[in-house]
DNA sequence: TTCAGACTGTATGATTCCATACGTTCCGAG
DNA sequence: CTCGGAACGTATGGAATCATACAGTCTGAA
């Protein structure tokens, strides 16, 4: 699977890539990148003892203000349930807070604190170094297209997933709230 | 942090694309397309009742040939661990076999059995149809640059992790030797 | 008013993966 | 031959995330 069937069997199939195996197949190039990607987030922001996660959720709060955990959970994509763990662990730790939402006892607006506030100027430093370090040797118009190829795949594969989950069936369950 | 702080204050920020949350960054929005596709595979293989990464290492074989385990985790970018971990279940399911090297009796030679090989004709096929399936729409040329930008920001992401990590290093490539 | 349906946050269980620390085995220098 | 280091596979613990199910709350229609 993951490779295609190059059998590489001397010294140099080809000077594909610099550091990944070269027979990889985009798909997993991606997948792999992704999590590269990740893991240098993670390393940048451990002196603050943050994972990505944590910080973006601080970050993203510092730029546009309070909010409740749904919008959240969107901003940051990822499900409500796990956004909610992220709250709990950055609450016990004093960087945000959760205040009662006056017009909806549902909701928690979650803000940051005086103390998450600072962080977060920090996050936002770390993030822009981070992330002029990725983009090193990349020009802005590569980037544009990056962005628009990745956003055309991932298009095609939530579509197909979309087909084979809902060829003509009405499941018992909702296809679409994901609740209930 | 998943945004950037362009603060798209409302009505049309830009018809970004179809389902993404059009003030994401390309960092985020790599993680979160590798999160799709990974979703995608698991769906296409779950008539199978097998993983991506199952998938994977059967597949892998089945056109590499029977491998040691730590072979098979640098062919799926995983560690040692996580790959063991993967062949236990495949073995138990009656997939794989391990068979001892003659040659080193550390090693495990990882091989389909024949129902692991039956199997691995569904599961090639099913991969070069939903791979298809992720490239409509992106031409040869386009998925080139695409893997080309992936490598190139993976470098760079794993090139940043480096610097922090040992400020006196050369590697270039893979810091390997996990072990201690 | 009442009530069904949709939404919010939470709890739970499962899965995947990493990092680390072993115990065994191989290899090469003395 | 004899060690020390390197490589292999494994065991363990932890982190992140998903999917599901649930209880409280809001909303709109009857």
């Amino acid at each position: 699977m993951a490779p295609l069937g190059a059998t590489s069997h001397m010294g140099t199939p080809a000077p594909h890539a610099l550091n990944a195996p070269p027979w990889q197949r985009i798909e997993t190039t991606m997948m792999s990148t992704a999590r590269d990607i990740r893991l240098a987030y993670d390393n940048c922001f451990e002196p603050l003892n943050l994972s990505l996660s944590q910080a973006s959720l601080v970050g993203y709060i510092a730029e546009n203000g309070p909010m409740n955990q749904t919008q959240l959970a969107a901003a940051l994509v990822l499900g409500r349930a796990a956004t909610g763990s992220l709250v709990d662990q950055l609450e016990k730790r004093g960087l945000v807070q959760r205040s009662p939402d006056p017009d909806d006892r549902r909701v928690w607006l979650v803000e940051n604190t005086a103390h998450g506030a600072e962080v977060a100027v920090e996050i936002v430093s770390i993030d822009e170094q981070l992330r002029s370090r990725l983009r090193v040797g990349i020009s802005r118009e590569e980037r544009q297209q990056l962005a628009d190829l990745l956003l055309r795949m991932a298009a095609n594969a939530v579509a197909a997933v979309d087909e084979t989950k809902t060829p003509s069936s009405n499941n018992t369950g909702s296809p679409k709230t994901g609740d209930k």
